[in-house]
RNA sequence: GGGCGGGUAGCUCAGUUGGCUAGAGCGUCCGCCUUACACGCGGAAGGUCCGGGGUUCGAGCCCCCGCCCGCCUACCA
């Protein structure tokens, strides 16, 4: 090997043995330093490349990246890779989630754990007039820095390609500013507004909650029965009782009605009379509404069972009694304070003897009152029942439905809603409500795989309710909103709504950085200012709330100047989540955000990758994010003309993905002890290993179940299946090691190009299969079918190249130029093809093929598309259709199958593999043999092929029809086992002819299935029969 | 209650418009440290495709009924 053949600037030899930690932070460092995964905008504006973006669902800072994170985020760095390698400006935006309730309850909980001034100290803080909130805050923006930080360490270490200098956090200055803008347009366009209502209410943390942030799980309760007593016109009891049916009678205090349904011939008739409600002396009609279930015994309907057809109406504790509410004008007592203990302080008057249960905790209150109705003779029954509870999915306390002041977003609006619906993809839609325009190019584009996510999309919107946005929490993007409550008079409408606040000139259109509503606070209905409460304010004076929303706090000093106060609450954390395709890329100010952050090309990045090309998810995600990521992109995107909600899309494409539970089919979690932490998978496997078994486990079901075990040496949870990938990528370091050291060592006279006709057969099966793996993989990528992916690679790598090509050249490569420059071109295709799913280990060896080209394969192209030298930005292999020569690989796949018969001769008869035997065949058999190459003498242990007849002890088998022999096996051939092998195959030939004979004596499978298929069948049978014949005479000659 | 997914080898899973004797990895058994790889090589055993009907020449796959597991969703009578 002369100096001149090894250049200077070879990579370093490949070690005896891959570790991946010796080479993953190293690779790593390559990537980042070579700005390797750096999107720019400027080559999708100029054309001169087409955009390919993801935005990462930006993980929680409540904790350290899970496995779940793991798959999710392999999935889509799978994705991002091969279309950056596809020649796509790629971006891969990652970032954080401030998570609000969760950061909050998380930090509040360490805070005690440590003896540390916790969340209720700083909120005594700050009602002594101090700055608890902002203490509290600043605890929790520590605890934030941390876990970003350990976050983007994990995202780094599993390999993933983000483009970290574009990292966000949804609580930034950029993505505060689409916060404040969109909450802004939404609030001036009518779709936010304030509202009383019952709501989810988290009595633990004190906050409201959204409907799907509520979890319902079964609880073993009862069925209390309570006597009230009815009593006459002038109050006195008249001896008769109705019995109410609840499962809560604590809230017994706040009860305005007893109803039974219209229709009950046993109840209606006391439907106008009145009972009084023990202990309070609150007297409340018995209405009639046919909500109301008649009580049946034997009915399969649990509540029909359980009904004493007497319902208690609750209107303030109760959502169906709340609309019963409604419905009958009743009125609504709230008995409970925020901590749901029982109140006199949050609207119940009437308190009267009950004083007892003041105070009470809710479940204290229950077991009261339940005992004092007993002790007074008025509980009728109880009956043990198990019923589904709303909980919260934070603090897990039961939720209170809890009658309160919040802010909504009016997702039912058409705007938003029908907006939502008319995205979806046409073919995938099973309703037509809200059909997709033909005349709006936005319409329509939204596709879910697998399809079926399509339809929970579809039906939560069919069902959805308000979105109520408003959080009493601290951690969070503060309400841009200011209120002052006024009592309005044509006297006091100068002074208010005219003049020094500027009021005026909102409502009229003057100040278009400010927007106001005002609602009656009797009975919290809007009313227009401008139509409603232009003086003279005559008959519609009294109590009003004066709401101005405005983008600047600045602005907002001179309000507060006269009285304004800015809303305490903070936003849904999904609020801000829900603007991120649009935040993270700048909106609605590319340029402001580009001077925050020194990011100049910010305000090209909103045009380049909006919408992203997909978005990758767990399913639980579709209702909270996905829904109003697609509804918030499209009304804010929307054209300024008529169809301004119905704009662009943030996604085309959602792909949902499996959830990984343990071996048992539990989900992981740290209570049970079961999770697996991906660094430690990346410390024992490597990050390749992790990623190969999590793309490979990806399949199109709901679920994939992964065996939780203690690593022996660690003690850490870990898994099998991991080992799978960690054998894989050993293989391909071992297979790549072996072909570098025959491309050192044999060298001289490589062709500039081979053409593949020119080539032996084996280099043109590799070739083959290398083209229709790249075909599969292709296609894979497409429909998201990543375990196929996986599969067709380990297949391709370890039975094609690895069983079958690198044994097969043994014999050759050291004499065949042409062949040294196959296996140079198929291995370095593999790599990349390799790349997306096992970027380090591929990253290693590309710098080692790279440096080892001799030449070039017709119709198989290798291209670069960037002068970084790295596996990461080197081009994706392309092949033409006509490299997978469907000869050579029929006649190849069939020599390899002949070659497995000689192999299980020689296991059956415990041929060492050393030992070289020969082959006897015929003359039409040697031509066939011959016409692969030489490499069956390599593949089955062969020292001479010949057509001459043994000489010695010999064994035959049968191989299309056609006895062939082996001899030479061993000093002498055992019988026994000769005998046993052909009685064994016998029976199986036996078996299958049965079979096949059974189709082909079958009428209607002759006359009716397809020719081919029936030549095919009668083919087989006869050449099996002749198999057989041969087998059945070879063991007649042994007896 | 409604919706969705799943039930295939001891374990984890494939099985692509119905068509080879239903496949892979791990595990098990047999033989091998064959000069890339024992995280390996060669071979083997192992299945009432949850149960029952139906359609079809032909069903793991399509239809109906039932059983079991999981997820989502809905009432706090």
């Amino acid at each position: 090997m002369s100096s001149a053949s090894q250049p200077n600037d070879r990579p370093p030899p490949l070690p005896k043995k891959y570790v991946p930690a010796e080479h993953e932070p190293a690779v790593s460092e390559k990537w980042h330093a070579a700005r390797a995964f750096h999107a720019d905008p400027a080559r999708v504006a100029s054309g001169s490349a087409e955009p390919f973006c993801i935005l990462i669902p930006p993980p929680n800072v409540t904790g350290a990246l899970h496995l779940g994170h793991a798959l999710n985020n392999t999935i889509q760095d799978i994705l991002v890779r091969a279309h950056r390698m596809k020649g796509f400006e790629t971006l891969w935006m990652p970032g954080t989630d401030h998570a609000g309730i969760a950061t909050q309850s998380v930090v509040d909980k360490r805070l005690k754990a440590e003896g540390k001034p916790a969340l209720a100290d700083y909120k005594k803080t700050e009602a002594q007039g101090g700055d608890g909130r902002s203490q509290f805050i600043a605890r929790v923006q520590d605890w934030k820095d941390e876990y970003e930080a350990r976050i983007t360490g994990q995202l780094k270490a599993m390999g993933t390609s983000c483009d970290f200098p574009r990292q966000r956090f949804t609580m930034d200055s950029v993505c505060a500013r689409a916060v404040r803008e969109a909450f802004f347009r939404l609030f001036k366009d009518g779709l936010i507004y304030r509202g009383k209502r019952l709501v989810n209410w988290d009595p633990v943390t004190q906050t409201a909650l959204a409907d799907d942030e509520v979890e319902s799980h079964d609880v073993e309760s009862h069925f209390w029965y309570m006597n009230y007593p009815i009593v006459d016109d002038s109050g006195a009891e008249t001896g008769e009782f109705v019995t109410v049916a609840t499962t809560r009678p604590e809230t017994y205090f706040g009860d305005t009605a007893v109803a039974v349904n219209p229709s009950d011939p046993a109840r209606k008739h006391l439907i106008g009379k009145k009972i009084m409600l023990p202990f309070v002396g609150r007297v409340i009609p018995i209405i009639g509404d046919d909500y109301v279930v008649m009580p049946d015994a034997e009915s399969d309907d649990s509540k029909a069972k359980f009904a004493s057809g007497f319902l208690k109406v609750t209107p303030a504790h109760d959502t169906n009694d709340y609309d019963i509410g409604l419905r009958h004008d009743l009125p609504q007592i709230n008995v409970m304070a925020p901590d749901a203990s029982i109140s006199d302080a949050h609207g119940w008057e009437d308190v009267g003897d009950a004083g007892w249960a003041l105070g009470l905790s809710r479940e204290d209150a229950r077991q009261e009152v339940e005992r004092r109705f007993k002790d007074a003779g008025l509980l009728a029954d109880k009956k043990p029942y198990t019923h589904a509870v709303g909980h919260s999915y934070r603090s897990h306390a039961a939720i209170e439905p809890y009658l309160s002041d919040q802010w909504y977003v009016r997702v039912t609006d058409d705007r938003l809603k029908g907006s939502a619906l008319r995205a979806m993809a046409q073919q995938q839609r099973t309703s037509d409500t809200s059909p997709a325009s033909p005349d709006n190019p936005h319409d329509g584009g939204l596709t879910f795989h697998p399809a079926r996510y399509a339809k929970t999309f579809e039906t939560w919107h069919d069902n959805l309710r308000d979105w109520c946005i408003s959080r009493q929490l601290w951690w969070g993007h503060r309400i841009p909103v200011w209120r002052k409550r006024v009592t309005l008079t044509d006297k006091t409408w100068a002074d208010e709504l005219a003049g020094k606040a500027g009021l005026d000139d909102i409502i009229d259109g003057g100040w278009p950085s400010a927007a106001v509503r005002i609602t009656r606070v009797s009975d919290g209905t809007e009313v227009d200012p401008k139509t409603d409460l232009m003086p003279p304010v005559g008959d519609t004076g009294g109590e009003y709330d004066i709401f101005v929303c405005a983008l600047s706090d600045d602005e907002m000093a001179q309000f507060e100047a006269t009285g304004f106060e800015r809303d305490p609450d903070v936003l849904d954390t999904w609020f801000s989540s829900a603007l991120w395709p649009l935040s993270t890329l700048g909106w609605p100010d590319g340029d402001a955000a580009a001077g925050e952050t020194g990011i100049a090309d910010f305000p090209a990045m909103l045009g380049a990758f909006n919408p992203s090309s997909v978005l990758c998810t767990a399913r639980e995600i579709i209702t909270l994010w996905v829904s109003r990521m697609v509804m918030f992109n499209r009304y804010l995107l929307g054209d300024d003309g008529q169809n301004s909600s119905d704009g662009q899309l943030p996604f085309r494409d959602v792909f949902i993905h499996a959830m990984i539970q343990d071996g048992e089919g539990r989900k992981m979690s740290k209570s049970l002890g079961n999770g697996v932490d991906p660094l430690d998978i990346i410390h024992s496997h490597g990050a390749d290993a992790m990623r190969f078994t999590l793309c490979e486990m990806t399949t199109q079901t709901q679920d994939v179940r992964m065996p939780v075990e203690a690593d022996p040496e660690t003690g850490k949870n870990t898994s099998p299946k991991f080992d799978k990938g960690r054998n894989f990528c050993t293989k391909l370091f071992n297979a790549a090691k072996f072909a570098c050291m025959m491309l050192d060592e044999h060298k001289g006279g490589e062709p500039e190009t081979v053409k593949p006709g020119d080539l032996e057969p084996i280099d043109r099966w590799m070739l083959g299969r290398l083209a229709q793996a790249i075909e599969r993989i292709d296609a894979a990528l497409e429909r998201y079918e990543f375990s196929v992916i996986g599969g067709t690679l380990y297949e391709l790598l370890w039975k094609d190249f690895c069983d079958w090509y690198l044994e097969g050249i043994k014999p050759t490569i050291k004499t065949s130029p042409s062949q040294r420059v196959v296996l140079q071109q198929v291995l370095e295709a593999i790599v990349r093809l390799l790349h997306p799913v096992a970027p380090f280990i591929t990253e290693v060896l590309y710098e080692q093929l790279a440096g080892r080209r001799l030449g070039t394969v017709e119709c198989l192209d290798l291209p670069t598309c960037s002068d970084d030298d790295l596996c990461a930005t080197t081009g994706w292999p392309r092949v033409e259709a006509s490299l997978a020569d469907p000869f050579v690989l029929e006649s190849v796949g069939r020599q390899q199958r002949f070659i497995e018969a000689i192999r299980q001769v020689r296991a059956q008869h415990q041929v060492p593999p050393k030992r070289k035997i020969t082959l006897h065949v015929d003359a039409e058999m040697a031509a066939k043999i011959s016409g692969v190459g030489q490499v069956t003498e390599a593949l089955a242990g062969l020292d001479t092929i010949t057509t001459a007849p043994p000489e010695s002890d010999s064994v035959a088998f049968v191989f299309e029809g056609a006895e062939q022999r082996l001899s030479n096996l061993a000093d002498a051939i055992d019988a026994g086992a000769e005998r046993e092998r052909l009685t064994k195959l016998i029976e199986d030939l036996d078996r299958s002819i049965a079979a096949l004979d059974k189709r082909l004596t079958n009428p209607g499978y002759t006359e009716k299935a397809p020719k081919h298929l029936v030549d095919e069948t009668r083919a087989q049978r006869d050449q099996k029969a002749a198999d057989r014949d041969q087998a059945a005479q070879r063991l007649g000659e042994l007896a």
